[in-house]
This record gives structure tokens, C-alpha cells and sequence, in this order.
DNA sequence: TTGTATGCGTTATCAT
DNA sequence: ATGATAACGCATACAA
């Protein structure tokens, strides 16, 4: 046996067919049985039917089956980066949803590289996925994705997207805009902007809400205030260390994403500036951990779990052919916190300068 | 059309045998071309079959191929719950290392409850995954899993596992110990032990190497300081509160999980008591906000992804016949930080208490 | 009430 | 060098 042949050869599981002759009938009769077919046939040949599959543990092969019906009660899950709060959130809505409905779930990292974004998608659909879900996937120039073909499946996104599908979203325009005015009505004029990539979506929305309410509430409009950077904690550390070294001058800190808010935040503490003292910071996303940094985090809370959950159903509506809503737009919430208070925050000798 | 006939008929993709018709060869020609059976092809044929699929955007159907061939090239994960920070590490290391072999993984939430558990491995059995990885759902009483039909998937197992499988892991019981320690050395006696659930194999685990550390050190083996509870943050709060009210002394808590142990760390905040000065608290797995709390948390590093990168592997050798070591024990780091610092922490007002 | 035969889309065996 | 043909395991149209 060469290294290459697959080992020992795979048990065969018990068919149909075995258990049509256990019980003495067709295999159209186990179909009919087991499927809930079975109107019309009598509890006597049902109880053999039924006993003999117990016996031989029989299970309908779930491959030949989709092969048949054409449906495979599979959702594909397109994410940047499971590892992230944000969409472990989401996955954990989407596969509750689904496991509830018989579903299961294949998820996929993209890293945001349309190249990966595409091998998996194609993998997926080889796989004839029943519905495919795109998380945060958004890229700015998606023509790999305009001119796919989905083998049929259920297309609904969970943020901008470039597709024209169902999907959930929230205003992230309106939410940045309204973490703009609160650091404005507590006296910031000048935002450091911590935003992702430009060629993310996300950056997009979030950046233009940005740009609209400074412009509106006439703070500073420097566009050297906005670096473009990315969602980790060292994307944001190293932002701020930039922006620092650049020499422009800031008062706050709106990162896009909450970990990029932390490692902003310790990049300040690094600095020697005192959050919200000398600088105040909101992030995005209220991760759980939000809450509990040193100080609490001033964070845009989206309900990312009913993100998940909200698609999949949508994925399950369009599957069995129900009405539903195409748009379902979420509120989001400020939860303010003492990263963002007005008064001068009285802080220790920071633990972490040592 | 009821609401229940699955609305419009799933678009057909094309198949291997339109390719055929359309370079004039027979699909068993198609097929050899395709995947690579090509050796005795003249180049010339090979084109004209290449160039047919292309036109016509052919991918051969995954699931005909897997009915026929006995492999699905996916790989089925088991977790309690993928947006634990822990979990959707590993789950992260174990799509990599699949999507780089060209493997799909599907992920299930079992909430540690075995009935959810049994439910997803019947569902992945049936859709025939080639391998199957267990990530921390090891429940004490399994007898739902020791007599199992695995339809011939390559089990692997993370963490401790009633299942006689292939396995990577850590000394748990070693890494509490030196926990203990150093909390010993550090000059604590009455350690409070935040463990998970008695039924869980990690708590049993962790727990053998709590008692071991205590008894060999001479410190407080009083079981009130022992507190069942889990590993979420409520678990970790509630916990360090009840034995608060309880009345039994302890100077330091070790905490089975880092949610639990910041937790902990909000409910001794609450009770107005300082962290390290009057508790010092160690956490398990180091998840990344860890060292990001304040005060930063002494917590037990795991190499998480490492574990799910290496059970991937491990299911890909298995499935390749490839010689592997069947037991991989990595190693365990004890990340020590302010949360167990001697000296007193000359702490600021607390904003969490304002 | 039940069974036979066919097809789902591949791959592999055996011919030619 | 290439093509019929037979599985893979199930569900269903059509017969009986």
C-alpha cells in the first residue's frame, strides 16, 4: 500500500438496501418509511421496517440523498477571520439558527484576499451549498463576484456588499456619525480616525459617516487625521504611534473596530497620555471585553449575534420559498463609557508603564 | 406553488456529460482529463475537453464525485461554543490547515450538552466527513460516544477526551500546579478555585493538579475554596461573590478560564476589594485581552491555534496513511503580570466603581 | 399496498 | 487512445 492510497479502506455503512432485506420489502418501501412517505403503508410493515433499520443502525446517506433531492441542507459561511469577536458573534447566530432547522455549517476564512474569497466560494458551491452567507467579506472591487454563478444557492450578505442579495445591515454611516457627535459634545474637536483598509466596504461607510458629521459639526477636517490602518490591536497601536510621531495634533480616537481601540489605547499609555485625559477614544463593535478594559470602553454596540441569526433565516425563507423582509436594517447603540468622560479622569500610575 | 415546494427549481450546473457532447468525447474522457487521468490523452484531445469545461464554466458536482469515491474532503469540528475566544482560535488553526489541503470544515456549537453532540455527529456522519475533531466538549459521562458508528471518519481529539483517539493536548493538571505555585511563592495560602462544571474532563483535570499543588505546598485545602461554576464571565463574577458572602478567607483566585477569571476580577472590584493588593487572580488560556485588563492578568498560555492547526494534520495524515504520532503534548507558559504581583498595587480610584 | 426501474453526476473497470 | 457500462445510495414515477 503506497503512502498515497487512502489507508484502509472506509467501513461501509449499512444501506437501504440491507435494510429492505432484514425486513423482507423494497428499498422503496424503507425510503417511504423512513422519509414520512408512508401514508399508505400499514403499521405492521412500517414496525418491521423501522426495527430492522434500528438493528443495523441504518442512517440514509446524506450525500446520495442531496444528490437526488438537490438540496443538501448545508449553509456556507464566508468570513474574514472566525478568530474575530465580531464574527464568532455571528457565526455562533448563524449556526444556532441552522442547527435548529437541520442545517449544518461550512465556514471559511478570506483574510479579506479575493483570492481565497473565490477558491472557497467555489469549493462551496461544487459542494452545492443550499445558501451561502457573505460576513464582512465586502471588498471595494468584487468583479470576481458580479459574474459568479451560485449553483442555485441562497445568497444573503451581513454588511455592505457589493452583491445585490438580501441583507442585514445597520447605518454604519449614521453610527460613526453619532460617536463623532458625542465626542463633540464633550468637547473633542480633533478625531484621529483609525479606520480599515480603503478598499474595504466597511471602510467606506464608516469613513464617509466620519467625514460627514466633521464636516457638519465643523471640527477638524485635517486629512491627515485619518489612517487608514486595519482591525487588529497592533493596526491600531501602531496608528496611533504614527500619528503621534507625525506630530498632528488630536484629541480623540475613533477606531473601526474595537480591538484596533485597544491597542490604540495602548499605544497612548505608551506615549505617557492619559485616557480619557488627555485623549478619549470610542471604538466599534462592543466587544464583551469593552467593557472591562482600563478604562471602559466608549464602544458602538451591533447586535452581531442576530446578524448571524437574522441571515440564516433569511438563507432558510428564500429556501422554502416564504416571504420575507430583504433589507432588515439593525439599530446600533453608543454605549458610552469612561474612555470618552469629560472630566479628567484621576488614573494610578498605569500598571502597565510599570 | 405551496410555500412548501421549495420555490423555483435549482438552476442545473452543467455536468461532465455536456462537456462531452460539446468536445466531441465520451464523459469518461471528460473525467480523465479533468482529474488528471490524462497520461495516455493526446494533448490535442486534452484541449479540446479543457476548453469545453471553460466555456461552459464546468466544476464537477462534489457530491456525485464523494458518493463515488468515499471521501467528501471535509472535516467535521466539535466545539462548545465557537465564539469562545479559546475555540474559535483553534477552529481558525484547523480551517487553515484544511483549506490549504483543499478541505471544508464544518463547525458545530454543543454547548456541552451531549444531546446537542449526538445530534451534530449523526448529522456528520451522514454527510460522510472524512474526519472528525473534538475541541473541548469532553463531558465526564459519555456513553453516548464509547460505542459510536463513526462511518469511517479519522477521529482526533484536543484536550482531554473520553475517546481512546488521536490527540494533542497540555498538562493541565501540571499548568494549574504551577499556578499554584506561583501564587505559592508569591506568598498566597487560601487560593479560591473558580472550576468549571464537575462533569466536564477539564475540570477534572485541572482540578487534580489544584489539589496536588495545594496538598504538596501546605496551603489551605479547606473544599470551600473550591466553587464550581464555568467558564464565562457571569460564572467567574457570581462565583467569586457567593464566596465572598460565604465567608471563607482567600487571598488569590485561579480561575479555570480567563472569561471567568475577569469575572473574578469585576465582582472582588465591586466588593472594594484591590487586585493584586488584597486578591491576586490567575487566569487560564491567555486570550488576547488578558494582558490587556487592568491590571493585566497572570494567565496560562496555551498555543491554541497550534492545537487546531495540528489536529487538522493529524486528520490528514490518518486519511493519507501517513505515519504520525498519535499523542502530541505541547507546552503550557505561565504568563505572569500584575494580577499576581507582590508588591502592593498603588492602585488609582477604580473607574469601574466611579 | 408494494415493487421495478430510472436518474442524480461521478469515477473506475473492462473492453476495443 | 477512447468508449460503453457499472456502481455509489437514495428517491420517485410508474406499474401492478
Amino acid at each position: 500500500m503506497t503512502a498515497n492510497s487512502s489507508g484502509a479502506r472506509r467501513p461501509r455503512a449499512s444501506t437501504a438496501k440491507a435494510v429492505a432485506e432484514r425486513a423482507g420489502v423494497s428499498v422503496t418501501t424503507v425510503s417511504r418509511v423512513l422519509s414520512g412517505h408512508a401514508d399508505a403503508i400499514p403499521q405492521e410493515t412500517q414496525d418491521r421496517v423501522t426495527a430492522a433499520a434500528a438493528e443495523l443502525r441504518y442512517r440514509p446517506n446524506s450525500l446520495a440523498r442531496a444528490l437526488r433531492k438537490g438540496s443538501t441542507q448545508t449553509i456556507g459561511l464566508i468570513v474574514p477571520d472566525i478568530s474575530d469577536t465580531y464574527f464568532h458573534q455571528v457565526a455562533r447566530g448563524v449556526e444556532d439558527v441552522a442547527q435548529a432547522a437541520g442545517y449544518m455549517v461550512i465556514f471559511c476564512n478570506t483574510d479579506r484576499l479575493a483570492a481565497k474569497e473565490q477558491s472557497c466560494l467555489d469549493l462551496l458551491c461544487d459542494k452545492r451549498v443550499d445558501g451561502i452567507i457573505f460576513c464582512g467579506g465586502g471588498l471595494d472591487e468584487e468583479k470576481h463576484l458580479s459574474s459568479r454563478d451560485w449553483a442555485g444557492a441562497a445568497v444573503v450578505a451581513i454588511g455592505p456588499h457589493v452583491l445585490d442579495v438580501p441583507a442585514v445591515r445597520v447605518d454604519d454611516a449614521a453610527a460613526i456619525g453619532s460617536a463623532v457627535e458625542h465626542l463633540a459634545a464633550t468637547g473633542r474637536r480633533h478625531i484621529l480616525c483609525v479606520a480599515g483598509q480603503p478598499d474595504w466596504l466597511i471602510t467606506r461607510q464608516r469613513l464617509a459617516g466620519y467625514r460627514a458629521a466633521v464636516r457638519r459639526l465643523g471640527l477638524d477636517g485635517n486629512p491627515q487625521l485619518i489612517r487608514y490602518a486595519g482591525f487588529a490591536s497592533t493596526h491600531g497601536h501602531d496608528a496611533v504611534t504614527q500619528a503621534l510621531a507625525s506630530g498632528v495634533v488630536f484629541d480623540s480616537v475613533i477606531a473601526f473596530d474595537d480591538y484596533a481601540a485597544l491597542g490604540a489605547l495602548q499605544a497612548l499609555r505608551e506615549a505617557g497620555l492619559h485616557v480619557p485625559g488627555d485623549v478619549a477614544i470610542v471604538g466599534c463593535d462592543d466587544i464583551p471585553f469593552a467593557a472591562l478594559a482600563c478604562p471602559p470602553l466608549t464602544s458602538i454596540r451591533f447586535p452581531t449575534y442576530d446578524f448571524g441569526a437574522t441571515a440564516a433565516r433569511m438563507v432558510l425563507d428564500m429556501l422554502n420559498g416564504k416571504e420575507f423582509q430583504h433589507v432588515v436594517e439593525f439599530p446600533f447603540e453608543l454605549n458610552v463609557r469612561a474612555s470618552t468622560a469629560v472630566t479628567a479622569h484621576t488614573c494610578e500610575r498605569d500598571p502597565l508603564r510599570r
